[in-house]
RNA sequence: GGGAUCUUGGUGAAGCUGGUUAUCACGCCACCCUGUCACGGUGGAGGCCACGGGUUCGAGCCCCGUAGAUCUCGCCA
């Protein structure tokens, strides 16, 4: 096809270009007309140049801009001129010149449009998945798709200069038993077989240690066939690595390193050379979760010494009982009243987590207090106050459980809460590792334990002749990596040992039968020379959303699926034909 | 599987304790305009208020159901 073919982008010109004759191609973002003056902001990817078309134009010239609608893909030929001085728009890259339209060519057109292309879209997310090839052209859609192309290639420059292999795996693999539900794609030569797609590289990244590529990478696109979250996607990309001949902190120090670097170029900012390292209990207890938001304070306490003390007879029973009670402090902010409306806000927030009620204290002048469970305190005003560090304004919330981890959690749902609706938020980017984390739980559904993170990650040595007597108690080499409350990376030194691997699956209720006929080609690998490795697997697009101060991890992907795992765009999941069907040896039952 | 919130011209919103002609901004169409840059001005078109029932003299508003959406609990080694 013949068309005026662009000399420039709409990104480039600048005053040292004026006098040259020039061609771009573009949208027409913005069109202005003033009757015998005519600017038409020209869009691509690279920027927005303005184009002119005065009355020195031809009647033809002026003709074809009259007719110029939003988003019409065009061809511009004109020359570059100097915008009077009190005319430059210092707010745009190329806001010095402006184009003195010669020719205008209309490349394509464009219908009106479903929502307007602006900076954000506003329109619903429904409509934009619908139309997700207009909402990309909105300016902030194109910077975090840059973002992440810059953000991958960043962190490919760094790991091959660190000597690191990018090596694929493949996407068609064998159903492994635990984790998340499989996707499978069933065979078509073997009637009733299946692949599935990987839920991570895990094994073959393992067994390319084996292979002796100690230091291997890859950008992993990863299935989980489970219900989306906000920052949660049924497909999604993680940077997979993994290392020979390492301990946990050799991993560590590289992640430090490689986030150090790769955000320094990307967004030329500066993340402290060490990342801080929390204890899984320690998180658990002081911030309510395993992935805590450390750009802000509102430390959870525990409240029982106090408890103890007082009249508060269903707390002391909660506590007689084994139980667990747990304070958060609302520190007094300016413009913001803790009204009752509020509090049973907070304690809806709680109650999710298991809490079954949220007793609160309003700290007054000289430690007077007051509120639902003020009259429990009487006499230990000064010591609460103290003990919890509450002044004069602040609101004491309380959370108690029989069960540690929903007492935790349900003060941690306070503490989340509190943070953003009291802006207690600094804005920045708070890495820190959570260590240490319990190797197994228990499943009581099922009635066994299992793997917490997954079976490959190493116990810690104390702990491995004991194994069996406790799995509770044992802590594995496992590490994530957390920042502003989301969990962005997760790894493990994992097991060489195939003896070691074999206990860990029987604690894990497998039988020797069992864990030979799924995992025996790991076994296997095991019996020929394994490398001590271990690695981890940050998640590509929930960094470039969080590096893009996104809450939604559709927003760092290109062709996200809805909360319900469909893509409105392309109508996803779809019917196939019968003969397809056929040709796989499937038939559909369909639900009532 | 559960919970919360939501659904009003193409888009985003307003619409109070139910009251007659459903409001605003953007977009769209037509015309005017020589320095705009989210241009401005004048005029115009465009709505069974998601769908189906119910209460009422009267429903965008109240009630029930259905569908869809967003967030969330479970789930996510």
């Amino acid at each position: 096809m013949n068309f005026t073919k662009r000399t420039v982008t709409c990104g480039a010109l600048t005053a040292a270009d004026v006098g040259k004759t020039v061609i771009l191609n573009g949208w027409v973002h913005r069109d202005r007309n003033h009757g015998a003056l005519h600017f038409i902001n020209l869009r691509d990817r690279y920027g927005i140049t303005q184009v002119v078309v005065d009355d020195s134009a031809s009647e033809e010239l002026q003709k074809a801009a009259a007719a110029l609608k939003m988003e019409y893909c065009i061809a511009v030929t004109g020359v570059v001129r100097k915008r009077p001085d009190n005319m430059i728009n210092k707010d745009m890259a190329t806001g010095e010149i402006e184009v003195q339209a010669q020719k205008i060519e209309i490349l394509s057109k464009c219908e009106t449009l479903p929502f307007m292309i602006d900076e954000e879209t506003t329109a619903n997310e429904d409509l934009r998945l619908k139309y997700r090839f207009l909402d990309l052209r909105s300016g902030g859609m194109q910077k975090r798709i840059r973002l992440r192309h810059e953000f991958i290639k960043a962190i490919r420059d760094f790991l091959c200069d660190k000597d690191f292999y990018e090596i694929e795996t493949p996407t068609l693999i064998r159903s492994t038993p635990e984790g998340a539900r499989d996707f499978l794609v069933p065979s078509r030569k073997y009637a009733g077989k299946f692949y599935a797609l990987p839920q991570s590289p895990q094994l073959y990244k393992q067994l390319l240690m084996v292979s002796g590529f100690d230091k291997y990478f890859q950008i992993a696109r990863c299935y989980r066939d489970e219900d989306a979250r906000g920052d949660r996607q049924l497909e999604f990309t993680q940077l997979d690595l993994e290392m020979s001949f390492v301990q946990r902190d050799d991993v560590l120090s590289l992640m430090e390193e490689l986030f150090g670097y790769v955000f320094k170029r990307t967004m030329n900012y500066e993340l402290p050379a060490h990342f801080r390292r929390i204890d899984y209990f320690d998180a658990m207890n002081t911030y309510g979760c395993d992935k805590p938001d450390l750009r802000f304070e509102c430390e959870i306490k525990d409240l029982a010494p106090i408890v103890e003390k007082s009249t508060f007879e269903a707390y002391k029973q909660i506590l007689a009982d084994k139980g667990f009670v747990k304070a958060v402090v609302a520190p007094a902010t300016e413009g913001f009243d803790m009204t009752r409306k509020y509090l049973d806000s907070l304690a809806e927030a709680a109650k999710v987590y298991g809490a079954s009620f949220v007793p609160f204290i309003k700290v007054g002048e000289n430690h007077a207090l007051s509120g639902s469970a003020a009259k429990y305190f009487t006499g230990l005003e000064e010591e609460l106050c103290s003990y919890l560090g509450a002044k004069n304004g602040d609101v004491i919330l309380m959370v108690a459980h029989n069960n540690w981890k929903k007492c935790c959690a349900s003060a941690g749902a306070l503490r989340s809460k509190l943070g953003k609706d009291l802006g207690l938020i600094k804005p920045g980017f708070a890495f820190c590792w959570i260590v240490d984390f319990p190797l197994f739980e228990y499943n009581e559904e099922e009635g066994h334990w299992e793997a917490a993170h997954h079976m490959f990650s190493m116990p810690q040595a104390k702990f491995i002749d004991t194994l069996e007597q406790n799995p509770g108690e044992v802590r594995g080499d496992l590490y994530d990596m957390v920042v502003n409350g989301y969990e962005c990376a997760s790894g493990s030194i994992r097991i060489h040992d195939v003896e070691l691997q074999k206990r860990i699956f029987r604690i894990c209720n497998f039988t020797d039968e069992e864990a030979e006929k799924k995992f025996g080609f790991l076994l296997n690998a095991f019996k020929y020379g394994p490398p001590p490795h271990g690695g981890i697997a940050p998640g590509i697009d929930r960094m470039v959303m969080i590096m893009s101060e996104q809450s939604s991890i559709k927003e760092a992907i290109a062709f996200p699926k809805n909360s319900f795992a469909v893509s409105p765009m392309d109508d996803c999941p779809n019917d196939v034909d019968q003969k397809q069907l056929e040709e796989l040896h499937l038939a559909i039952k369909y639900p009532k």
